[in-house]
DNA sequence: CATGAATGAGTATTCATTCAT
DNA sequence: GATGAATGAATACTCATTCAT
């Protein structure tokens, strides 16, 4: 299901890949999606040249970096024992999610955004974590650990907003913990 | 204490500056901080010099239109009779603030971002509301309506947070309802 | 022979153009021609609009101005006694060229100039000067005070090369006089 | 002691950055500096983007051009015999640096203000010269071939007002020689 | 007539992307 | 493949000049 056929790829390239992803990542995150994409290249170690040549497109790399971010949280999400505890399972997803995105609201918003007009490959694992989240959702419902009447789109929502108010908030551990008590409260029944 | 003497203006510039001031909201609100000044300046029917003439910066300019914007909401703020319902004073005062910023997150983020680096202008009528904020929360919470343990600067967060959540429900005005009942029962102790 | 037919010229409108013409020359003088004329206006007190009334062109605003300089230089170069000493007048028309155009090189080049592209009203002017210090330099060479082999082509490209090399001196009275004496004494023969 | 490590520069940017260097100096000589950098860049054949890689500024342009100029007469002027004949190195060194700056007055007038705002690149080049003139003159005033009453900033100041003169003469090649003899004269004891 | 607001062509500089080395 | 030089469209801002008030 994913598209393009991978050649194997030669080391150094595979390496040089890697590298600029992780590069753009550090890069994005501190100075914002605005840097040049010769900035990127020269952090990284590499001409620019290279980097198009794996990326060909400043917005497919952008992809790329959140794909990556996506993928580990969905790896992360998929970890949390459902079964057992329904309602800490969700809270716990939602608090992963948020904590994982802090920093990078853009790519928050990416996750909403990928219902609507995204490329494929940010669809895919997006659609991944989305599927989980609604999973767990149904399951803190039965549960009657959330309010019944939440929809998936509100809960996206409220993640989305809820990293936007952590960046808010800065370094500052314990008023994040008070938003967290707001929200998670907030989404009981009641 | 205003700085500059404002001249009266005459009545072509006025009506130039508001048309510029208007068309800037809508344009900005609708394809981002990005566009070009020469766009809004199109739209609003003027050449750039004009736009130029009147915001001597780009920057200026969504100054401006921000500032316009807390003003609005301040004066609406203003209204809100804190002393007969302190509660229901802080709760719309809240959705007040959500509502209004609807649409355009980049505004209601300066609202926060006022506190840290933003402009002279921006600072006084952000202070404004922040500063009738304050006042309702306080009054809300003695009155037992609010969660004790909360500080302004949570309030705000989630603000702004809630703000951003609403934009990713677009139109569905029942889920924006449903994200409210989470966040303002949130709020509440307990 | 001076062209245009001059109205009365309401007595405001007179004074505008003093006001302007002066201010300009001060200003072009501190600043250079490179000086925005609302920049000029300002100073004069008055609007741009009646800036580009009087003078039609920041072109012909800078005309006016080495124009009115010209026509003191003249007006002081006719004054000197050729009869009696004509080897002094030479000289002293050459120093007193130098010291008025000392500051504004762009007027001193405006002379030298004249000669082959520039305006009627400058043309006018300059001839005049032109056509004394010819007069002078005969009268001097006549004298056996000046080199009979120079023409009055060499006599003001030292005129307007003397003038560079003073403004390089800036404030230096000492200096200037040495730079004074070599020219001058280069000037006679042998 | 020359800060940055100098790349070796591939062949094709080398080969760009004479052309560039070479066609400033043409165009900047013919139209001015006020001349768009596109139209160096067209005359040059490149595009804008390569005259921004090699020089950052338009300034900066500007100054490469003037040290490149300056940094070849310096070249000549440490090849004048200065023990054998200290008269004739300095007059010929007078020469050296009036004949190269011809053309390109601006050239001239940066030499002077080197000694007081120019960048650093510019202070270099320009000392050195200074340098050397200031030797040669002294040789000459030794040997009392030169007034011994003038000091460097005057010579500078008959050197920057010599080419400007020149510059009046155009090519007339006798004129130019009486206006030297009058300067060199003029420099001369008595 | 004076005023200063409006105009818009013109300019330096940036940056995603291509291509010769 | 990797490199970094070349490209040129795009963009904020200036300023001489015009024109409504």
């Amino acid at each position: 299901m994913s598209g393009a056929q991978e050649r194997p790829l030669r080391a150094d390239a595979a390496r040089n890949r890697a590298k600029l992803l992780d590069t753009a990542t550090q890069v994005f995150t501190a100075h914002g999606v605005g840097v040049p994409t010769e900035e990127i290249a020269r952090a990284a170690g590499v001409g620019v040249g290279t980097l198009f040549r794996h990326f060909p497109t400043k917005e497919a790399l952008l992809e790329a970096v959140m794909v990556r971010r996506l993928e580990a949280i969905a790896a992360q999400a998929a970890q949390l024992p459902a079964e057992s505890a329904p309602a800490e399972a969700f809270f716990d997803c939602f608090r992963l999610v948020v904590e994982q995105s802090a920093g990078k609201n853009e790519f928050a918003q990416a996750l909403a955004a990928a219902g609507v007009d995204a490329h494929a490959a940010l669809q895919e694992s997006s659609s991944t974590i989305r599927a989980r989240l609604a999973e767990l959702l149904t399951g803190a419902q039965r549960a009657g650990a959330v309010r019944p009447e939440l929809g998936l789109p509100e809960v996206i929502a409220l993640l989305v907003g809820t990293t936007t108010a952590m960046e808010h908030l800065g370094k500052d551990a314990a008023g994040r913990e008070r938003v967290f008590a707001v929200v998670l409260d907030g989404l009981r029944p009641r």
